[in-house]
Order: C-alpha cells, then structure tokens, then sequence
DNA sequence: TAAAGTAGTTTATTTTATAAACAAAAAAAT
DNA sequence: ATTTTTTTGTTTATAAAATAAACTACTTTA
C-alpha cells in the first residue's frame, strides 16, 4: 500500500542537501548552510549521517590557509533519493 | 529557497491517515490500522495529533455495543495536505 | 595585540516516533 | 457458567531524531 520512507531521507534538511546536491558536481560546507539556511552545527550532523550512510561523500581539505569541506552525491545517494520520491508517490498520489 | 515541510505531516504515519482520508468520506479506526499497517497505539497517538491541529475530526460512537472511531479529513487538513505536497515539491523538482 | 570573523565540531536539549503494556467490554470456547 | 480470546482502543515508556547552543581552532582586521 505505502512503500517505507528512508528514514535517513525523511529529514527536512538531509533531503534539502540532497536537493541541492543532485543539481552540482560539488558542494562546499558554505554554499550548503546557505543554499538550505541550515545552522552550520544542525549541517555538520546531518553531513556525517549522510556520508555514513554513502549517500554522500564528504571531503576536507584547505584553501589557502582555511578548511574546506567539500560534498559530493554518489550513485547510492542517488539511487535512493530516486527510491525516496517513488515511494513519496504511493502517499501523494491523486 | 525550500518551503517548510509542516512537521505535522512530514511524518510516514500521520502522512498515510491523510491520503487514505483523502480518498473516502470517512474511515474507522480498523480500517485505517489495516490500511497503514500500523499499530493501534501508534495509531491512536498520532490520530489525536492530526485531531487536535484540525486537519481531521474523530467521532467516537458505538456500533451495536462496540465502540467506533471514525475519522475525516476537513477542510483545513486538505488544504495543509496540498501545501505540504507544494513544499516538497521544492525538494524534488527535477 | 585585541577583537571579530571563518569554518566547522561536540554536546545538550527538546521533540518525535514507536512499541509495549494496559484496560474494558464482547464473543467464543470448553 | 466461566475461562479464554478477540475487539477496540488508550496510556505510558523508550529509543531515536532534530535542532540549537556552546565550544574549538585558526585567521584576518582594526
């Protein structure tokens, strides 16, 4: 009848990164809180639940003297944001 | 940027009791159970929830000698289910 | 060199979702 | 007739999640 949401997905904010992830090559840790409004502690958490989820890759490095983090979507990420919005379907269906 | 997801339906559950209300005029309690696979506490819980924002009514009467909750959806619960499906819809645009 | 900004992480708090336990009556079985 | 099971739920307890607040460490600017 309804299929089951990733609960790892169901997240205003999880699915806001993976929103914007999807439309870039890369993201930095910056350009996410902005583009989701998000508090950089709430993004820091839900990054890491992401990446430790596969869904995303996260990766530090420096530019210039300052850290950078920089994200990226996988083809697991993007397989179940595609399974996350099939299954949205079966609940909003007309 | 995205919308607001309205915490109150952004919930698999309480997502499932709308769209099955949103295609009958009424359900009981048994029957949304059934259709949602939940359990009856859960179900209880989260039916006083959508209740008590005012995005369903429960009437509880009896059938014969057993009791009965039977549930709609008004006015104001399909409104907020169409606005919760615009927001999405500012996550998943393609 | 002191203050303020950048880029985050860690920890704590509040909410939420969910299941488990309970209740009260009816129906069925022995 | 009385024990057991089923129905129809509610209440309570627990586990998980979301979020914000506090903190760290380093850099830039006044």
């Amino acid at each position: 009848m309804f299929s089951e949401l990733d609960p790892l997905l169901h997240s205003a904010l999880r699915l806001a990164v993976m929103s914007v992830l999807l439309g870039v090559e890369s993201a930095d840790f910056v350009f996410l809180r902005e583009q989701t409004g998000a508090t950089a502690g709430n993004l820091s958490v839900q990054l890491d639940k992401l990446a430790k989820a596969g869904y995303i890759t996260v990766e530090k490095c420096f530019r210039g003297k300052m850290p950078r983090t920089v994200c990226r979507m996988t083809a697991t990420g993007r397989d179940a944001f595609a399974a996350y919005v099939a299954a949205l379907e079966t609940y909003i269906r007309k």
